[in-house]
DNA sequence: TGCATGGTTGCAGTATCATGCAACTATAAG
DNA sequence: CTTATAGTTGCATGATACTGCAACCATGCA
């Protein structure tokens, strides 16, 4: 159990349950990299980390893979609540979800259709 | 938040407040040498990165120093509880609480009155 | 078959962390 | 004052972890 804890010491794996947590979805890891703005190296690394802790199931379609957190055994449920509902001292959390519902927005039929999109969200921001 | 994790991802410091969490109680250092069986200085460091952290509460008192865990914020006592209640796969945890019982019996009025007795706590056993 | 693109990974550098040893402080008792 | 003991800490070392860069794999499409 400290392998579960070790994995959410990091503050980009944080960030990712976070924004799961509170969400109930799932992302790819594209639509990750618009809501983090993190390279993608970067979080594809922490991505596996967190899978192969245990927290994170995959799901491959097509050139998307899929990441949601995983549903059993009950107490890492239980933490994932926990997660979503701790208090924000510095709003990293809050504007990570703000731009990833708006990146959700770019979805078709629920599955993510284009890639890296931050330079283009940015433009459409001004 | 994540240095809460990371408190909590070394294995020494997570069988310290499984401790304290499974058992409401505090305990001073010599106590925890003679439950988790570790040397004094490794416990002593440890005890003292969990209160940096803001998971124990430290009070002192003649030669002892007694540990416990804070009881606010609101997120923390919930993370306790839950640690509390987590599965064990190997059985680590309940020996230590086994050991701490057994070492609780010695104390004199609520109060540790004696030092380290893992020796002969072992005489005993025999 | 070739290309664009979502995602992964080996490598190297740097930083952080846990531990053992030994020296140290602080307090109580004779 | 001296001694025993509960607890702390500086130092050196080995292990682990995060990151950036660049090369790479995998898939869909023309």
């Amino acid at each position: 159990m400290q392998d579960t804890f070790q994995a959410l010491s990091d503050p980009t794996r944080l960030r990712i349950i976070r924004l799961l947590a509170s969400t109930h979805e799932q992302a790819c890891l594209c639509e990750l990299v618009d809501s983090l703005l993190e390279p993608q190296y970067k979080l594809s690394r922490h991505l596996k980390i967190l899978r192969q802790t245990g927290l994170l199931d995959t799901e491959k379609d097509g050139r998307w893979v899929y990441h949601r957190l995983v549903s059993n055994p009950d107490h890492l449920v239980r933490l994932f609540t926990l997660i979503a509902g701790l208090p924000e001292p510095d709003g990293i959390y809050s504007a990570d979800l703000d731009r990833f519902e708006q990146r959700l927005a770019h979805r078709d039929g629920g599955r993510c259709r284009v890639g890296v999109l931050t330079d283009e969200l940015k433009s459409e921001a001004v």
